[in-house]
DNA sequence: TCTGGGGTCCTAGGACCC
DNA sequence: TCTGGGGTCCTAGGACCC
């Protein structure tokens, strides 16, 4: 399916590029008997589903059993994230080949600025072609492309055009394309505010865009006010930025409604928290702030618990006993409401060179070289004692430690 | 809908400093 | 004894996205 509006655009330079059902294609690309057959991936709630699951009323993030009655033909697969990772990684490994300026937004999905790239290699729809045929070919999957002037505008097209599609929003043409599209299509317009907006009649993006800014503004609060009406009137200024780096890593799991002992939590508290340090020093990334996530009985009601420390890291007995300290202050809240969901996550992220500075002048200012060589092995493994022997006898600011 | 897991950004109040 | 404005950081909650 291929559908262009218009022709050469100068202006249309960004292309949203998103995989089809990902996960479920990766499975029927993987296994024949899976192709033209419904396919739903997870078990308890639907992580992702075929197309063909999709045309009877299947849904991400639905539960298994209502998913199971609305498609009982289904063919339920457990997930495979290592297979999904190597094809996302090929997929990008696509994406960097077409131009150098690609911005990740999900495993599925990235933005690309072709901009730079017409007298080398032509306009921006003959550049989307040769990527959907690339990715095709290279990866065997398929992947729908939008063009537009702005990320915003591209990625709507890449929504509208899929599966399997191609979609050219021309400049001259935006409002056109836009205007009469539901409010849900605005980026941030989620169930809450889309209400709001119902609620006083405005159903599509045009009807945002002639409501005015103030309107939207005392409705919605200044930023989402101002937000979705730049996004209605065509204007998102955001550049593709190569290479964004995550703000916060984190985990968590839902463990049911079974009560739950003070042991027993922490132990889910202790592999979650073990799971994210690893993560953070295969990074080579450390947080200064420990946050845990509760979920409880109602399904609805949740609370966050923070602390923040004063050095970054990704130890993971720091993290844990920090993490610990929060759920023990939030023990009261678990008696009182029962516990559904716990989560961890590290945020106020650093390179872990950082950790560098503070190290020699702060923690172990005053101790003696061996005092402090067994401390630093004592937090950050022995790698890190490597790099910091490699200068000689002090722990100079300069080199990056990477804990272990 | 008996309910996943990984993230981002914004708001708002209070502490603290100058 | 009463009273400033501005800035930054921390904590908590909420909406949203894939």
């Amino acid at each position: 399916m291929c559908a262009m509006i218009g022709a050469v655009t100068p202006g249309a330079t960004i292309l949203h590029a998103d995989l089809d059902a990902f996960y479920a294609s990766v499975e029927q690309r993987d296994d024949p008997r899976l192709r033209g057959r419904p396919v739903i991936v997870g078990g308890g709630v639907v992580l992702a589903c075929s197309y063909e699951a999709k045309a009877r009323g299947v849904r991400t993030a639905m539960g298994g059993r209502l998913a199971m009655a609305l498609c009982p033909h289904a063919v339920v697969v457990p997930p495979r994230m290592s297979a999904y990772s190597a094809a996302s990684r090929a997929v990008f490994e696509v994406f960097r080949n077409t131009t150098p300026i690609v911005e990740g937004i999900s495993i599925d999905e990235a933005f690309l600025d072709v901009g730079g790239l017409r007298r080398i290699a032509g306009p921006p729809l003959g550049i989307a072609e040769k990527l959907r045929k690339d990715v095709r070919e290279q990866v065997g999957l398929a992947i729908t492309v939008g063009v537009a002037r702005t990320k915003f505008l591209a990625k709507v097209a890449s929504g509208v055009a899929k599966p399997d599609g191609l979609l050219l929003v021309p400049p001259d043409a935006e409002m056109e394309f836009l205007h009469p599209l539901p409010v849900e299509r605005l980026w941030g317009v989620g169930p809450v505010t889309a209400g709001k907006l119902r609620e006083r009649g405005i159903l599509t993006v045009g009807r945002v865009a002639k409501v005015g800014l103030p309107a939207l503004v005392s409705m919605l609060g200044v930023a989402s006010g101002r937000h979705i009406h730049a996004l209605a009137t065509g204007m998102d200024p955001r550049r593709v930025e190569v290479g964004r780096r995550r703000r916060s890593m984190g985990a968590q799991s839902a463990i049911g409604r079974r009560p739950r002992s003070q042991a027993e939590l922490e132990a889910i508290l202790a592999a979650l928290v073990d799971r994210v340090t690893r993560r953070m020093r295969a990074a080579h990334r450390v947080g200064h702030t420990v946050t845990i996530r509760l979920r409880f009985h109602d399904y609805r009601t949740r609370v966050t618990r923070s602390h923040t420390l004063a050095q970054a890291t990704s130890h993971t007995p720091t993290v844990l006993d920090a993490a610990r300290r929060l759920l023990v202050a939030a023990r009261p809240l678990i008696d009182e409401h029962g516990i559904t969901l716990v989560g961890v996550a590290v945020s106020n992220l650093d390179d872990d060179s950082a950790v560098q500075l503070a190290l020699p002048f702060d923690a172990y200012a005053g101790t003696s070289l061996d005092a402090a060589v067994d401390a630093v092995r004592d937090r950050f493994g022995s790698r890190a004692l490597t790099r910091a022997a490699m200068v000689g006898r002090e722990l100079a600011p300069a080199v990056p430690l990477l804990p272990d």
